[in-house]
DNA sequence: ATTCAGTGCTGTATCGATTCAGAAGCTACC
DNA sequence: GGTAGCTTCTGAATCGATACAGCACTGAAT
């Protein structure tokens, strides 16, 4: 086998506690010690000091788990949790600790036993949908937190996120006030197993995604405003969050008759999808959430989350703990961003 | 201090292998003491085995290591990276395999230390520039190898990626087929603290990246069979890895007397900095390489490569080591894919 | 000559689990 | 009744390092 600390400890005939201190603490032993050290470490092919057995014995690990409750491709295909990411990236780079990303097996056992597993100092969880049972396997492990859904963050967990309700909101009332009445809202996964299209959802609250349910809560805020009563507005339901699935979704609600003047989409990946399917100067208003970079491109209105901030704040919450708890929680600004996709309601 | 398992063992008055065996070998124990134990565990507040106990007593970790040879938000940033790292997440996710983040600093010592820290089971090396001394710590450590660079790779490591010198040539075969004499390539960091604009390189190979190298062959080749000698080809130097590095190089050679008449870039990202720079309609024929989301938006004529594919390979390679080591090496193919950022040369 | 501080190194306890050979108890069958 | 064969559980050894108290020695100050 492989030789360890002891068998070059033996070859030089020093102890243990001194080849560790070669590499570990140079200065508690002399230069001529140590290179003899290293040297014979070298000749032995021993590979250093084992990063498993180090952190055992030293009780940290330096590395971050990232958790996304859904596929871990998810984390690398949909742009806004991309950038999220490079944020976290960053900040773990200055403390030159690593991202561990963990998949999330769907079932619920299998999960928790993944969480387990994952040797790290703590743990920074992007809530893309139900993730109640993930955040409590990590409670249980007794790590430190950060979530980025609100209502499920604990009385412990630190939490970064944005006021999805306002913010969800003010496009809305932008929309609102352009004068759309018949609006159609659609989102990702509104009730799990849901099929693509519309939806029967009695309130906004009854969306199981801690996201979705604030977002469509907004939307419902700013049109109740202006007299549109919850069941007159359509809500449709995306089998994920892509183009083609937001497309697919929301092509039969436009083709059928009385389509909506205007679509609200949960993000801008899903408003983008509904231009696909409406074609471009369809007179049709549509909206998104986030704004990612295609958004702008696309000449998409939409809200502006911070995402990289997002993902920097998540990780300095963790890896610098505040010392007053309550500023664990942090509620980052949003904007109302009117491009050309949304207009006045044609008059046709 | 939180409890052990040696405590959990006390508790119920069973010994510790029991204890351990009630986690993770259920069907050595009875149902009826697994019950107790996991009950008698859930009132100590017992955290569950702890991972890196486990590892190290187990001899593997359960993760891999990513490595990208720059910063780590580089990861994040590059729309071909992401698509990379989203196919090695795939694989990992099937075996149920965690992914290492691993920043590396510039300086090779600390580099060296970020390596050796990393509790993994083998790394997954994303070749960006000069990472020979990271493949080294490696290779130190005796993990499995898996580099996306061709020329890097030692004669144990695996490897995947595609024929970057003969991709090259096929998109600036298509290009001089078009009549272009007159032309710049251009890079990212050609040469290391080189600053951004024209470049004197006396050959193709002096570009210390291999991809970098690869590419400018492979054009140099192209031009050098229609008579145009490496000399008479300029090089351009872009200080990143961005669409504005690619504009701020590009544009004094754009403004010079004698600009050229067409650009090949070493990748989109580059190449759609240069049409930034251009602007639309400026008859400059421009080429990239990778062909990434936007490559195709902007009508940018490309080289194929199959992002996740690599990835996705690159993580089968560690986690399902080929039988024959000969199947170690794979090379992906490439298309040449035409649109219309090329076109003849302008009359004018 | 004696104390003191400082350097350089050693030995032992410890981190928290898994593994595996084997003991104990229990059923079953000839 | 004895032995074989299970199932269930135990104990000791082990994984590979780090932490810390303490010992021996050196050189300077008292």
């Amino acid at each position: 086998m492989k030789p360890t600390l002891q068998d070059v400890a033996n070859a030089v005939g020093v102890s243990r506690s001194t080849v560790s201190n070669a590499y570990s603490r140079p200065d508690q032993l002399s230069a001529a010690l140590r290179a003899k050290i290293l040297d014979a470490a070298r000749r032995l092919g021993y590979p250093g000091p084992d990063p498993t057995a180090r952190s055992l014995r030293r009780g940290f690990v330096g590395a971050i788990g990232v958790l996304f409750t859904s596929e871990l491709s998810y984390a690398f295909t949909d742009p806004f949790a991309v950038r999220f990411l490079a944020g976290v990236s960053q900040v773990a780079e200055q403390h030159s600790t690593s991202l561990l990303l963990v998949p999330l097996p769907h079932d619920r056992e299998r999960a928790r036993a993944a969480v387990d597993n994952a040797a790290v100092d703590g743990f920074c969880v992007y809530c893309v949908g139900d993730e109640e049972h993930v955040l409590g396997a990590i409670r249980d492990r007794g790590l430190p937190l950060v979530t980025t859904a609100p209502a499920t963050a604990g009385p412990a967990d630190r939490f970064v996120g944005i006021d999805e309700r306002a913010a969800a909101r003010s496009v809305a009332a932008h929309v609102a006030g352009l004068g759309h009445r018949r609006v159609a809202l659609l989102g990702d996964t509104v009730l799990p197993d849901a099929p693509p299209g519309p939806l029967r959802l009695a309130a906004p609250g009854d969306a199981p995604r801690p996201t979705t349910h604030g977002r469509l809560s907004g939307f419902a805020d700013a049109f109740a405003a202006v007299g549109v009563p919850w069941p007159a507005i359509t809500v449709v339901n995306a089998a994920g969050n892509s183009r083609a699935a937001a497309a697919a979704a929301i092509a039969p609600v436009l083709a059928g008759d009385d389509p909506p003047t205007a679509v609200l989409a949960c993000s801008d990946v899903l408003a983008l999808g509904v231009l696909d399917a409406a074609g471009p100067r369809s007179g049709l208003s549509v909206s998104g959430f986030d704004d990612v970079a295609e958004a702008a491109d696309a000449g998409l209105t939409t809200v502006r989350q911070p995402a990289e901030e997002k993902g920097r704040l998540s990780a300095a919450l963790l890896l610098e703990p505040p010392a007053d708890p309550a500023d664990g929680h942090v509620l980052l600004p949003t904007d109302l961003v009117v491009r050309t996709s949304t207009g006045p309601v044609p008059r046709s």
